[in-house]
DNA sequence: GTAGATGCAAAGGCTTTGCAATGGG
DNA sequence: CCCATTGCAAAGCCTTTGCATCTAC
């Protein structure tokens, strides 16, 4: 997964929906396949290959490479955090936006219409169409910003 | 240089400047470092490792270790770009945030207080202070925005 | 049966680290 | 002189790729 162009997105509520999905459009379900969907749809937020892969004791390629197939079909999306690995989330319930704190690496999903305002002014006065979905916000939480220290000078 | 926690900021202007900086506050001034900060210097805008390591025909691992020793003085910042290398620039002209176009890998940088409106919305809305320095905002710029297409959907 | 998926191993891109040799103050 | 810095080499982290085997359909 590179600098994904991102597939149309596929909203599925549940696991069967969305395998009934991918054999639909012609990928096998195969038991790796299966597992991958079901622990995303588990734990519903963004999780790392690695992680995925010793849970399910999946090798970490094939991890890799079944993610790389959701989100060609719209069914999952990744978010990169600072270094670290990027995390793969299901879109069932809708996409989403991320502000990450650097100071405690907490993620905080938001639907899209709340980062409304911030996308007209960032259209407004730089002409950018923006999405922070793919590359988060990254900053100081409110807990981590107590004080009135500098955002990352701790 | 991982998640750097930021440096107080140094402004030099000049090499020799940040030269005598260097060695005000203990740090050798060899070739390479003399090297590094001098090219930094003429190019004016973000550079890889690898690039200046070419250039100056110096050893990466060197140029690493010195434009962290740099940025430890608070001479030199680095922002990532999507996937690729991280891009170091001087501090000597102030602070710069910016924003990067995922379509045609422009990078543009502004001052901060250009996004004095857009930091304000976000700590008003989600209660986090932000800041576009190392992490930029990443979407579509407007040469690459004509026609309406999604901002990735290519 | 056959294309597609898997596991294992290896490589690739970026960055860091170990270490002996060098050179700046 | 001594210790910071260098070059070289190796490793580390995250991700991708090659390939023989296996399996879903």
């Amino acid at each position: 997964m590179t600098l994904a162009p991102d597939a149309a997105p596929t909203f599925c509520a549940t696991v069967e929906e969305a395998l009934a999905l991918l054999r639909e459009r012609g990928l096998r379900v195969s038991t790796s396949r299966r597992l991958v969907l079901e622990r995303l749809f588990e734990v519903d937020r963004p999780v790392s290959a690695e992680r995925l892969s010793g849970d399910l004791r999946l090798d970490l390629a094939s991890v890799y490479r079944n993610l790389e197939a959701l989100e060609r079909q719209g069914l999952v999306r990744h978010v990169h955090l600072g270094h670290g690995p990027g995390l793969y989330a299901l879109l069932a319930h809708g996409e989403r936006e991320y502000l990450y704190c650097e100071r405690c690496h907490t993620l905080t999903a938001v639907a899209p219409s709340r980062l409304d305002e911030v996308r007209a002014l960032l259209a407004e006065r730089f002409g950018y169409r923006v999405r922070f979905s793919h590359f988060p916000i990254t900053g100081t939480c409110p807990a981590c910003d107590t004080g009135g220290a500098q955002p990352t000078a701790g």
